[in-house]
DNA sequence: AATTAATATTCTACAATGTAGAATATATAT
DNA sequence: ATATATATTCTACATTGTAGAATATTAATT
């Protein structure tokens, strides 16, 4: 038996109804299923929904994007005290980089976003990992300026080559960004 | 007066004829003048040539856009012998984000290129630049994969914030990794 | 010279996508 | 009871990449 299909105009209340946060979960799970952003029609279809409906609830596809982009903040790791600095900021990266891995192809409108998005948190958290070392203004900016970019980069290149690289890829790296901080 | 419709069929000799090298320089100067990439009909359209005939040079649009992309290699900066190492990266790393600025929408081909692109050159001459500090293998490979990626990353912030962000936003992070190596 | 094959092009057409605008059914406010 | 707000479907359009066929010119073969 088809689906039965929904009649038009707006629902009674036995029927579910739509909201902004089912929508972002579905398109989140399809988007980690498929390894890439959904379009419109797939997101409701699997809501079993009229790809309009999704207008009700976004002006556009792109603030769904920001929504869900925003919706990723809770996965970022977030700090404890009193543990090595070191391994927090490690932590913190690969928690930040498994996150775009898992969701290719919202670099950009994590990029785009104006509002308190994941680059933000990102940057929170690491300010909170390094107050111990007691850098300079600048040398703190400059540490945040080059890790964050330094993140968005790897992400990038681990989401055209999916295969070839995995979020173990910043170790070397790492490193070498933590000598520049020591010797501060 | 409209201009005069290419009759269908291989042309006469006296007509202009198409080539792979006109096609992608018509293409990086739409791309440079629109700030994207171009879609297929409007490459065809300044060539005054149907979509279609683009497909006998490039069988599909990535290829297109690879071609364009390795053309880059001619504007990265080529190191000068006997020169300060710590002037020649900040030309070599500009130039590259030179380019990617002035071509935005090209990081995701340029990554995935398996030939020798524009990111492989990247990483040669870095390895010109810095061999006077005769680091070790591996921390030459650190600075070489934080670098290239880093690279990247800020391209694409830049890509995504075009007005408010320039090339100097690496002067400070730059500064930092100069650190890292010197304390080799 | 005649015929055949290769080449370079246009034409037609399709599927996928984002989304504007209108129609419609239910709920809520007056 | 009526009017307005809300949530939805329907229809339709522009843009895009590109497959496949038709066609005109050139080059190769006989």
């Amino acid at each position: 038996m088809a689906v039965k299909a929904r009649k038009r105009g707006r629902p009674a209340q036995d029927q579910s109804q739509l909201t902004a946060e089912l929508i972002v979960l579905s398109a989140r799970r399809l988007m980690q299923e498929n390894g890439k952003v959904p379009s419109i029609r797939q997101v409701s279809s699997v809501l079993g929904v009229d790809p309009m409906a999704i207008y009700h609830y976004f002006s556009s596809k792109s603030v769904l994007l920001e929504a869900l982009t925003i919706s990723l903040i809770e996965d970022i790791y977030d700090p404890k005290e009193g543990r090595k600095w070191q391994d927090e900021l490690e932590q913190l990266c690969k928690s930040y980089l498994e996150l775009l891995r898992t969701h290719p192809g919202l670099l950009e409108t994590l990029l785009s976003i104006k509002a308190f998005g994941p680059a933000q948190v990102f940057n929170q958290r690491l300010a909170i990992i390094l107050a111990p070392l007691e850098l300079s203004q600048s040398a703190f900016t400059q540490a945040q300026d080059l890790l964050v970019d330094y993140m968005h980069g790897v992400a990038l290149a681990i989401q055209c080559n999916p295969d070839n690289l995995s979020s173990n890829c910043i170790d070397g790296p790492l490193s070498l960004i933590r000598l520049g901080l020591e010797s501060r």
